[in-house]
RNA sequence: GCCGGGGUAGGGUAGCGGUCAUCCUGUAGCCCUGUGGAGGCUACGAUCCGAGUUCGAUUCUCGGUCCCGGCCCCA
């Protein structure tokens, strides 16, 4: 009987590791050279976490589980809530703005499809303690950097809710999410027929409708039209003309509602080209949720990045290091074994593990790809030298020692 | 939770009621005890699981499971 991977999880063999880590660290770079600092939270926490943020309805998308201690736990389906947790728990104190990032995998109990996967990785950005035009502008322009920096291509969609809810703002908060959970797909028909079924006034259906089909970027006189200069479009505006200064390409589209109640003002998202039905890369916004974990009244703004579907859409290659294989005889193994010690200080080196004769270690070195092989046989070790042999061209040459890690290092 | 398409050695495949289940590739070893990529030989290795139909099931039926895509959801 053979174990599999549960369902919805992947197992990395090495060629896609090594693509990952090293799309990772790219993408952990820009956000160092931002100013961000990585944290690390828990992989499990407790229920209530989650269940006050996204409501008891989460549950179902949870892997969540009793400890033994009788204490209802679950692994993290997200990242925002646990840093948020960790920033009331211990760092209300630092100076803000507090600029932090993450990069942890997550669990959610769901049907797997493409771009989706019960154990994905999450890559995000928590920017505490500001809500102004700067700090939103800072946080998209940092998304935006990215996804360019690991080479993806996409549409940046920015939004505003406070506009929205201008608009939605004579009726309750249920409805409220009803629209907007509609606005957000674009279901229209049933979008009329519920305005409909509450009996929303004529000025609000018109509003809202002229509001959603807005699209482009010079839109915002159009959008000042229908719900009057309020002060988040003033501030809206400069967040935009900051990110044009940032050099970011953006449309905008107020339809963007981004699911839960607790997304305040600005919210983005960007599409990946290449992706199927799952194919939002990114998503953010600035939110309220510090109070809801007992902070206080402090803004922040974040986004989060599907790394999994950035690594279905990335085309960048690491270079890989140039790889060496140790060729010995059983009389000179031992001298192999420390010269390999010494090679291993500049260049990965393969020795023989498996007491092979001398044409199967090659074998073996062509096998793996072996850019070169040092031979330490009898003939090399009684002048004191060592054979190089570069596996492309096939031409060998006796070198000593420090003329062998000159030519293997040189790159 | 729902819908569709799938599941044959590690990877890729053929067979589709009836001899020992096909071929390619891979891995290990040998031919070949100091020179790789070719060739030959040997070994390893599979019908997703369970029930049913049948004299007989890899093949047909049902259920499960997993994979792929989609719906729902998407914090």
């Amino acid at each position: 009987m053979t174990v599999n991977r549960p369902r919805g999880t992947r197992d990395f063999l090495p060629a896609n590791t090594s693509r990952r880590r090293y799309v990772e660290s790219i993408m952990r770079d820009v956000a160092r050279n931002w100013g961000y600092s990585e944290v690390i939270t828990p992989t499990f926490e407790h229920l209530d976490l989650f269940t006050l943020k996204s409501g008891e309805g989460v549950v179902g998308e949870l892997y969540n589980f009793m400890d033994k201690g009788g204490r209802a736990m679950t692994l993290r389906p997200e990242l925002t809530a646990p840093v948020m947790r960790m920033y009331v728990n211990e760092l209300q104190a630092l100076p803000k703005p507090l600029k932090l990032f993450y990069f942890e995998n997550c669990f959610r109990y769901e049907r797997p499809q493409k771009g989706r996967f019960r154990e994905f990785w999450q890559f995000g950005v928590e920017l505490i303690g500001t809500k102004k035009p700067d700090s939103d502008a800072e946080v998209i322009a940092l998304a935006n950097a990215m996804l360019k920096a690991a080479g993806i291509k996409g549409d940046l969609k920015i939004g505003n809710l406070a506009v929205i809810r201008t608009i939605l703002q004579e009726l309750d908060s249920e409805t409220v999410s009803k629209i907007m959970r509609l606005v957000d797909k674009k279901e229209y028909e049933g979008l009329e027929s519920l305005l409909e079924e509450i009996d929303a006034s004529e000025a609000l259906k018109s509003n809202l409708f002229r509001l959603i089909k807005l699209e482009g970027k010079g839109i915002l006189p159009k959008v000042k039209e229908i719900v009057g200069n309020i002060p988040e479009i003033e501030s809206f505006e400069k967040t935009l003309e900051l990110l044009d200064a940032y050099g970011v390409e953006y449309s905008l589209d107020f339809g963007i509602a981004r699911g839960l109640d607790y997304y305040t003002g600005m919210v983005f998202e960007v599409y990946g080209e290449g992706l199927g039905a799952q194919k939002q890369v990114c998503g953010g916004g600035s939110y309220q949720l510090i109070q809801l974990f007992g902070g206080g009244d402090v803004p922040s703004t974040g986004f989060g990045i599907g790394f999994d579907r950035i690594m279905e859409i990335c085309e960048l290659v690491p270079e890989e290091p140039k790889k060496l294989v140790l060729v010995s005889k059983p009389v000179t193994h031992l001298e192999a074994v420390k010269l390999a010690n010494k090679l291993r200080e500049y260049v990965p080196v393969h020795i023989d593990l498996m007491e092979r004769n001398f044409k199967t270690q090659l074998t073996f070195a062509n096998n793996i790809g072996a850019d070169y092989v040092v031979i330490v046989g009898e003939k090399e070790l009684e002048v004191g030298k060592l054979t190089l042999k570069d596996m492309k061209s096939g031409e060998q040459e006796l070198l000593t020692v420090e003329e062998v890690i000159g030519k293997v290092s040189r790159q």
